[in-house]
DNA sequence: TTGTATGCGTTATCAC
DNA sequence: GTGATAACGCATACAA
């Protein structure tokens, strides 16, 4: 229609040099009236790669995710890259056949929130990355050989809360822990005790409840922690989402969030300061972690020698009203005395 | 290595017919020691088209669409289907720019819960339908010419939450609308003042307020509605995260819900009935209009000339702790008289 | 500045 | 049952 050849297609489109304006123009009209688009497949085909990054993570239900993917695609669009979303739903089975999916859907690049331990979809993980697609790893695998760590200093976030309970006067302290197949609930568990350590104060086995990251599990770990002889009088939740589990809990059985029982949530998602009472929490910078992520990996996809090393996040202990001093019906008998 | 050719391989990774089971385990074999791995692109460009589906949404942020989009992955994992996920972030441009793009990368099928009214993106939808690309769409377009409406009755939403708060007593009844440009809106605003209609009562304008779906909507609304010189009774939200927001305001004004003000959300998110307190709300089957409407894009991706109309889904009205009786002062003082 | 030839990795169609 | 050939739509190298 504009009588040129295809290849002069190709150079308009692809904005080349060396097209005069009248055939330009000629052949952006034909464009227009044919409604031609180009075929981002064949393209992919030729350039042997597509404009796409897998993010895979293990569901988006889990208010942390939306967050963490809303800044990826931002950085991602960006560039001109669109997202391919794959929910693993925390299973590695899943996982690992999504990791092949996405190899086969030829990705630029991936991103990836690990559900499992280095005994899974690590080994999936890094022959992918000896692939030379470049891949960002948040809560699991070690950096190097083409793979970028994503990480906050998990022990940091739970250790500040534990330390901030612990500042407050609290001692029975109970931690909701995360899924403890994961990576991630070592490395809580570990500074959740080193806050302890820190203060030269023992830690009761019985307040470390194994959790996960829904709703279901705060209900289930305050149900567990009532129950006890002596339930304690502050709890840190896996995520803010089982700290919700949590409150409501505590509430139901006659507890006041903080006078009776404080609360620590972890993430500070968007409603956490509209709670009833305001959440006390670990904030994670989630959406920078998604957009740097991304940011990273396609950085690599342009240059792919740029070294692989890890990527560190701060958290910082936003203070609400959800911890308060620890009640002083006790000390106010020991006084008494 | 397996000795064999090109198209014997293609013919064993496809499960055809007609390989000798010799060959075909020579073949595995090679594939499991070469790491081989089909080149879905090149698949693709063959077969003119890609197994994936293109999900196009306002923003992954707002608690509506995680599960929506859960619904939709499920469906189309269940088919081998991937999703490629866009964020339009209510911004017909980038939604156009979107749906461009997916048209690009020739996406089998399209689920689009629609931003923007009729004038806008509708004619570029209509066009994509035209080139027998199955569509899905939620909120918005005219079912019919290959676009398939996933339609909730809107106005019945509204009308049962406004019906619950007559029914209760409330006289002085605000709507926190959704974003006035939606096409939503309206319906939701008609369903609103039908109830009023059915029982004879006048509806009072200052009581419609400009909305939108987050949480500063929310802040905002009954920030506006308490300066009225007669604050509602009774609110009903855009949804549920916009009536945590009110909620959190009222409580920070001094009203207690709901013995001082009801509140009613749209849409049953997961923690709505762990909130504080449990909120009644207007629940839709989001997980199900996503999955549905996924498997209906792929029933027509495999016959194209499955008839488009509409799909409707039924909501309810699920009654919680935060509506109650009108408060009884007023009634007290008539009544002393 | 524009046109010609070639190949990206598959799969469909045939002949062997 | 298996092998040769062509084509999907685009982009590169090079020639004109």
């Amino acid at each position: 229609m504009a009588n040129v050849s295809i290849q002069t297609v190709s150079a308009v489109v692809n904005r080349k040099p060396g097209i005069s304006d009248p055939t330009r123009d000629r052949v952006l009209l034909a464009i227009e009236r044919l409604q031609y688009r180009p075929n981002g497949i064949a393209s992919s085909l030729r350039a042997r790669k597509s404009h796409t990054v897998g993010v895979l993570i293990p569901t988006i239900t889990n208010p942390f995710f939306p967050e963490f993917v809303r800044g990826a695609e931002d950085a991602a669009s960006e560039k001109g890259y669109s997202i391919f979303l794959c929910n693993s739903d925390e299973d590695t089975e899943k996982e690992i056949e999504y990791l092949r999916l996405l190899q086969r859907h030829r990705v630029a690049g991936i991103l990836v929130s690990c559900v499992s331990g280095p005994a899974d979809s690590e080994p999936v993980l890094t022959k992918l990355a000896s692939h030379h697609i470049p891949i960002a790893s948040l809560g699991s695998a070690q950096p190097g050989q083409g793979i970028v760590a994503l990480r906050v200093s998990e022990t940091e976030i739970t250790r500040a809360a534990a330390n901030h309970l612990l500042g407050l006067g609290h001692r029975r302290i109970a931690f909701i822990t995360p899924p403890p197949s994961k990576n991630i609930a070592q490395m809580r568990i570990e500074g959740f005790k080193k806050a302890f350590l820190d203060a030269n104060l023992p830690i009761r086995p019985e307040y470390l409840v194994d959790g996960g990251f829904e709703l279901q599990d705060g209900i289930r770990g305050a149900q567990q922690l009532l129950s006890l002889r002596y339930p304690p009088t502050a709890i840190v939740a896996a995520n803010d989402l089982v700290a919700i589990g949590v409150i409501s809990t505590l509430k139901r059985h006659g507890h006041r969030v903080p006078s009776d029982t404080s609360v620590v949530g972890i993430d500070d998602i968007q409603m956490a300061p509209l709670l009833d009472p305001p959440l006390t929490t670990g904030a994670q910078p989630i959406y920078q972690i998604g957009l740097q992520g991304m940011e990273n990996i396609l950085l690599r996809i342009q240059n792919p020698l740029l070294e692989t090393s890890e990527i560190m996040f701060e958290t910082r202990l936003t203070i609400r009203q959800s911890t308060a001093k620890r009640p002083v019906k006790k000390t106010l008998i020991s006084l008494t005395r």
